[in-house]
DNA sequence: AATGCGTGGCA
DNA sequence: TTGCCAAGCAT
């Protein structure tokens, strides 16, 4: 009896508390599939106020679909610089050319056939179903898994194939079939704004008289997570290479970070490693190499790595230095004058004044 | 099924 | 400093 209470009330009480307290942002002024889909794609794994001036960039920049499938790669890394996971840009971009052409241009309107799309997953399809077409998808995201494990106080580990059929299910149960698009709004809403992470406002909650964990004081408990992150330790060497008021660049290739991104010709070492064996490395593998100094060591932490990158200025005075570097690795040699218009990671971008004459 | 992908804020 | 977390997803 106590349950089925709940289960009518819930979504009657986070609906109410949504419509007065739920913040206005942009996308949610619209029901355009297109500034929906973008803005959940940057919302993905990034806080709002990180988000936000990133969105009015894209919207701007690439105003509907067609725009943004025509959009050159790198003027799409540009925009997305500094905003991390650049596979979200990369598949966004192939989604957008799948909608042209082979949707009409259009987004389509079923969650199975907006799942399809590259870069969409479970939580995004549900997002523009319901937002866009007020279908009845229940979303499912880090604001409902810890919403909906502490109200009912439920163990099960979220990062679990079994704690996420639990959630979905019971995500499913509660949603509004009436409302979809402002019941996943404000459940979501109220994870951002009262069931936070750290110090929820518990007090302010306008479910808290039937919330489990709040009851017994067990919100910090909930939810349950049961994988640690390590980090791997890597060891990044930059070399700056200047000659003509021209740097060496190249695109990163291949399954590691930042691909798709920039950077300065790299040799990465198994572990610590000085000036002296970077110079021993660069005169054992190239010719023309004619002096070396450190300019700067930076520690950079990503999710699942540390890096401890160093930067070189390293002075050359053959141009078969790169060519004889690897046989995988393409160089370009771009103006100085233009280096403010390549997609770096933040790494380098951040630290490119210190870097150059 | 488990792992890896960025960045920034917070305690 | 370290660990955790934030509107997930692809492989």
């Amino acid at each position: 009896m106590h349950k089925i209470l709940i289960m009518t009330n819930f979504p009657e009480q986070i609906r109410e508390w949504y419509i007065e307290h739920g913040r206005r942002l942009p996308w949610r002024d619209t029901k355009d599939p297109y500034k929906i889909w973008i803005s959940e794609v940057i919302l993905q794994q990034t806080r709002v106020d990180q988000g936000l001036a990133y969105y009015q960039r894209f919207i701007e920049a690439f105003p509907d679909v067609t725009a943004l499938a025509q959009a050159s790669e790198t003027r799409l890394m540009q925009l997305w610089q500094g905003l991390g996971y650049y596979s979200r840009a990369r598949n966004l971009h192939q989604a957008a050319q799948t909608i042209v052409n082979e949707h009409n241009g259009k987004m389509p309107q079923t969650y199975k056939k907006i799942k399809n799309l590259k870069g969409i997953g479970p939580y995004t399809a549900a997002a523009i179903a319901s937002f866009a077409y007020n279908l009845p998808h229940a979303v499912v995201d880090g604001n409902v898994y810890r919403v909906l494990s502490r109200y009912f106080a439920t163990g099960l580990p979220i990062d679990s194939t079994a704690g996420r059929k639990h959630f979905s299910k019971v995500a499913d149960d509660f949603l509004d079939k009436k409302d979809p698009a402002g019941h996943n709004q404000a459940i979501m809403e109220l994870g951002a704004l009262i069931c936070k992470p750290a110090k929820p406002l518990c007090e302010q909650c306008p479910v808290n008289e039937t919330c489990d964990a709040f009851a017994t004081g067990t919100q910090n408990r909930f939810p349950v997570k049961t994988k640690r992150i390590t980090r791997k330790k890597r060891y990044l060497h930059y070399l700056i290479i200047i000659k003509n008021q021209h740097i060496i660049i190249n695109k990163r290739t291949g399954q590691d970070i930042w691909k798709g991104l920039y950077q300065f010709p790299l040799i990465e070492t198994p572990g610590p490693a000085s000036s002296n064996d970077i110079e021993k490395e660069l005169k054992n593998k190239n010719t023309g190499f004619s002096g070396i100094k450190k300019l700067l060591e930076k520690r950079h932490l990503l999710t699942h790595q540390e890096l401890h990158t160093s930067f070189y200025r390293v002075e050359i005075t053959t141009e078969e230095f790169l060519s004889r570097w690897t046989d995988e690795t393409s160089f370009q040699s771009i103006p100085i004058t233009q280096i403010k218009e390549i997609p770096f990671p933040q790494l380098i971008a951040e630290n490119l004044s210190k870097l150059l004459p």
